[in-house]
DNA sequence: TTGATAATACGTGGATACAAAAATACTTTC
DNA sequence: GAAAGTATTTTTGTATCCACGTATTATCAA
């Protein structure tokens, strides 16, 4: 249980959102929502307020509340931007990235490639994962909490991508290289091996997505 | 006149905020704010929590609404940010500058120059002006929005920097670097002076802010 | 005097009620 | 039959009200 009923409802639809439940352009009704999960629409609509914010919604003065989608160019933008901040992320890790960190990239990469073969969408949970402990390393923040927004809004996005054609084939290679740029202890090569791995994934997933909105 | 009263209560208290008339840890209180535009406490509350997701104000259940300060650490922290996400921008900035651009950016210079010797707190503005003019060349919707997030961020404590020490004597020299740079038609090299400069500014403003919080 | 505890005042979160705006359906007119 | 204007319905935005939680102060015991 949450302690408000605002942040019971933020959760109940970012949840909706990221696994994909909601289309991009549809309406949200607040009285709709509110009824699902036994309150008024006044915690709703804080809560959109907070969504909006996280750019999983747009939200339009006497208009209410449409779900958010992403254009291909605003999709590449994502990533570009995913691609500098997560290259700072392991380059600010890079000093704290021993042993034990590696084996436990390995094992996160093993647990993606096994939820990949399964056919289960655990795979994109496990690829935010992989991406997150890495991140976390910096032990920034903030940085940290940017990166994971994005990975949210982008996450719908991955689901498709990942259901209409189990493409994370070349994923493990990818991955591992990434592993075997932290090993090197070059912060600076690791940086730029992770941006040019997000960069790389960007037209992937771009075809799967189509001219959206 | 904004369309909505939330929309107004943001503005009000997000100017205030920038400027700094309230204090890192202050607790605002809705119906004091609320009086003080003439609205009810609700549209209050809601400008809050869109404030929150900015980072300028910290929300806990039951607890109310303070203003957020920041830690020499997130301080750091935010120019690492800033350092890569604006170094993105002039990188992909670089194919649309041209001569005129280029002038502009000189313009921009200049009148940073005279605000910041007449005293005026305008510096910072215009300041804030020069780099966003050069970001939203990336063109870049995304990235340039969370660029001027952090940069509302950090005004505060750029004001007092500015206010307490007329800083910006090395201002001068720094930015006629960045559009030096600029004008090489190199966009890593761009990108690499960009984030040097702003990471060069960090240490400096430290200095004024002390050990918050 | 100090520390714990109870009483009280204050502020927050949420629900309901009301007003204003937008969307929709319905005429009316050409 | 189409277009424009009008009325009705729906939905959004704001205000007010009430219940609960938190902080403060007062009271009392050690």
């Amino acid at each position: 249980m949450s302690a408000t009923a605002e942040e019971e409802a933020y959760r109940h639809l970012q949840r909706a959102l990221r696994l994909g439940r909601y289309k991009p352009g549809e309406r949200l009704i607040p009285e709709e929502i509110a009824a699902e999960i036994g309150m008024s629409r006044m915690p709703v609509r804080e809560a959109f307020r907070r969504l909006a914010s996280d750019g999983l919604v747009v939200l339009r003065p006497n208009r209410g509340c449409v779900v958010a989608g992403l254009t291909v160019d605003e999709l590449y933008e994502i990533f570009e931007i995913r691609s500098v901040l997560e290259g700072l992320a392991v380059r600010l890790a890079m000093p704290r990235i021993d042993e034990e960190a590696l084996e436990e990239f390995e094992n996160l990469l093993d647990r993606m490639e096994r939820a990949g073969q399964s056919g289960s969408s655990d795979w994109v949970v496990r690829h935010q994962e992989f991406h997150g402990r890495i991140c976390a390393l910096s032990r920034r923040p903030k940085l940290i909490h940017q990166i994971s927004a994005l990975h949210v809004v982008i996450e719908p996005y991955m689901r498709i991508w990942f259901d209409d054609a189990h493409k994370p084939l070349s994923a493990r290679e990818e991955h591992a290289a990434v592993i075997a740029a932290l090993r090197s202890g070059d912060g600076r090569h690791a940086e730029e091996v992770m941006q040019n791995h997000i960069l790389g994934t960007a037209p992937l997933l771009a075809e799967f997505v189509g001219p959206s909105r």
